[in-house]
DNA sequence: TGGTTTGTTCGGATTGAGCCGAACAAACAG
DNA sequence: CTGTTTGTTCGGCTCAATCCGAACAAACCA
């Protein structure tokens, strides 16, 4: 029967999800909700995903607040201003890539230079420790220019522009 | 003191390793004893690395095979094929970026791939979760792309292709 | 107004990771 | 051969994350 294959196809898509999510540093339940959603053709109320996803009422509402704020889905104030709210998934998987890339890799590699850079300069001339600092700080120049540049691009200008590269 | 100042910048930067470490999936102890070794002149065995960190031994030799596993130090088997091992970092900073690259992201992509591939083939051709998974599939497959080649690139080279791209 | 539905917050149970110390195994020194 | 050093493995402790249920607050409905 068909409707037994979509589901099935969609749950494994979304046991995925679950598992892709705790790579992303977010729990397993934060990747299943997401998934619900994803497929979802309207967006959702908590006691909805309540019933698609088997967990409890506040796992439920402390889960969709992290991934708002991360901006895996988003919170649509129901119409009316009515109490009621629901939530629709950003489907543009490279948009949450990218957003995944600033906030996590971008930030992390620019605390690291600065702390690499005071410690450059504290550290003396003629010190054993100069040069593999130098070398560190130099390589993470380059990596916090290519997350830079990386993270302006759309996934197929990304891609375009390391195919053509080395003519 | 200059002696003080390079043990303060030395430290400083270890502690950011501890840090980095565990965005990478791995535990503090793992970023310090990477750290011990990164400036360490020579290749340290355990019970030096027990000095130099202040972890137990087991913790000391948990923490070492995992690091060999993933590339981050090199086991060194003593000279007269002796029992004392000693351990040596990987001091090319984007060598382990891009191991981790190779075995965490990339594996994790293709993973994901196939699982979607598989989903996707299963699912009728009607049905509403057809479109979703989809635009999955193609976004995984660029993707892909990104990242094999990424992989095969040097910092540098990394870098020029992303600026010299569209000017 | 009183009852129902929705969402948040709190405390607690469970689980897993990280680290430790002790026991063990293997190599070496005397 | 005996004692010491080195490295691994095992069980246990602690802490943090995850999730749950209950209590609460806020909006809606009759």
């Amino acid at each position: 029967m068909s409707d037994d294959d979509s589901a099935v196809a969609r749950e494994r898509v979304i046991e995925s999800m679950e598992q892709s999510a705790e790579v992303y540093g977010l729990s397993r339940s934060a990747g299943r909700i997401y998934g619900v959603l994803y497929f979802a053709s309207d967006p959702l109320s908590i006691p909805e995903l309540v019933d698609e996803t088997g967990y409890a009422k506040s796992t439920v509402s402390n889960v969709t607040r992290t991934l708002s704020r991360v901006g895996l889905i988003h919170r649509r104030s129901s119409t009316g201003g009515g109490r009621r709210v629901r939530f629709e998934a950003e489907r543009e998987v490279w948009f949450i890539l990218q957003d995944v890339f600033q906030q996590y890799i971008q930030r992390e590699v620019q605390t690291t230079l600065r702390t690499i850079r005071r410690a450059e300069e504290q550290v003396p001339e003629d010190a054993r420790e100069q040069e593999p600092i130098q070398n560190l700080r130099e390589t993470y120049e380059d990596l916090e220019e290519i997350v830079q540049l990386a993270s302006e691009y759309s996934a197929a200008e990304l891609r375009e522009a390391l195919e053509t590269y080395e003519q």
